[in-house]
DNA sequence: GCTTGCCTTCGAGCGCGCTCGAAAGTCTAT
DNA sequence: ATAGACTTTCGAGCGCGCTCGAAGGCAAGC
């Protein structure tokens, strides 16, 4: 219940959070960490809390990267597990990983602790690929605020 | 000469330029600052230096984002000011910009001083969504490196 | 003059990550 | 009991940004 107002907070929120709602958000994300109540969350709702569609949530199960479970109609039925793990999916995402090494991500993790290294490698890939991309983004910042300058009248130069 | 030594430089630096280098680089991409002497070079030579692919150079070329002369023989030939403009649309492409705001952008400059207040808004928009990537990934390396302790051990928590 | 290697144009194809629509089942309210 | 708004599965389609291959021209060396 407090888990899901913190996502929802952490989630509505545009401006950055601060230190310790960071490392709330970690916790919230760290797959053993498993909340028990709350209700769980049609794949309507959960597409609207993550930002994603219904289709897209239904295509990520299709390829493994999260396994809600069903009520007796066969619904869809998001527990906080799995929205945890649908925000650590965009956040992956949206860094730049590939479904392929998601994919492969995820089938570690669901294979238990016996996997830790390779995920671990991965991660540090991960890591690299973002630090790399933050490098080129920072350029083209600079760049681009360049272009706002001189098309303002460069008031300095 | 010394712009192309230059560019060359930049190109090979993996690590962080120097405040001097970066407002050089500016002036370099600077569409009104153009080199005069320097021998032109060919699609592959340009797509060495521009680490993308002639395939590719040839593609650019079509949806009109960058126009190299022709020698005798119809090969293309890349002058300085076309390779700055490759490196700015390299720039712009690694930091999302799509292929059809650079078009229209492109479109805009070969208009003429006139079109500055529209391409000025581009610019504008294009920074907004840089620092909205920088964010996203901050979160991201965020959550990798949390990732990445828990793999080791988490060695502080 | 022939090979080698680069260049040209053209149009088709591809990988990614969704995105959509059809056809049908379920739940709720009236 | 009927409407309307949800849900399901399925397979096809799509937009983006290349990427490739075929068919042929040009330049230099043997």
């Amino acid at each position: 219940m407090a888990t899901e107002d913190l996502i929802e907070r952490i989630l509505a929120a545009g401006d950055e959070p601060s230190a310790s709602v960071i490392d709330a958000l970690h916790e919230l994300l760290d797959d053993t960490t498993i909340e028990t109540s709350a209700t769980p969350k049609s794949v309507a709702e959960a597409a609207r809390l993550i930002g994603l569609s219904p289709h897209t949530l239904r295509y990520y199960e299709q390829e493994g990267l999260v396994r809600p479970a069903r009520n007796a109609s066969g619904y869809r039925e998001y527990s906080a597990f799995d929205l945890r793990r649908l925000i650590f999916l965009t956040r992956m995402r949206l860094s730049g990983m590939t479904m392929q090494d998601l994919k492969r991500y995820i089938a570690l993790v669901e294979q238990g602790p016996s996997t830790i290294p390779e995920r671990r490698r991965i991660m540090l890939d991960q890591r690299d690929r973002i630090v790399r991309q933050i490098r080129e983004l920072t350029l083209a910042l600079e760049t681009t605020e360049y272009k706002i300058r001189v098309y303002d009248g460069h008031p300095e130069g």
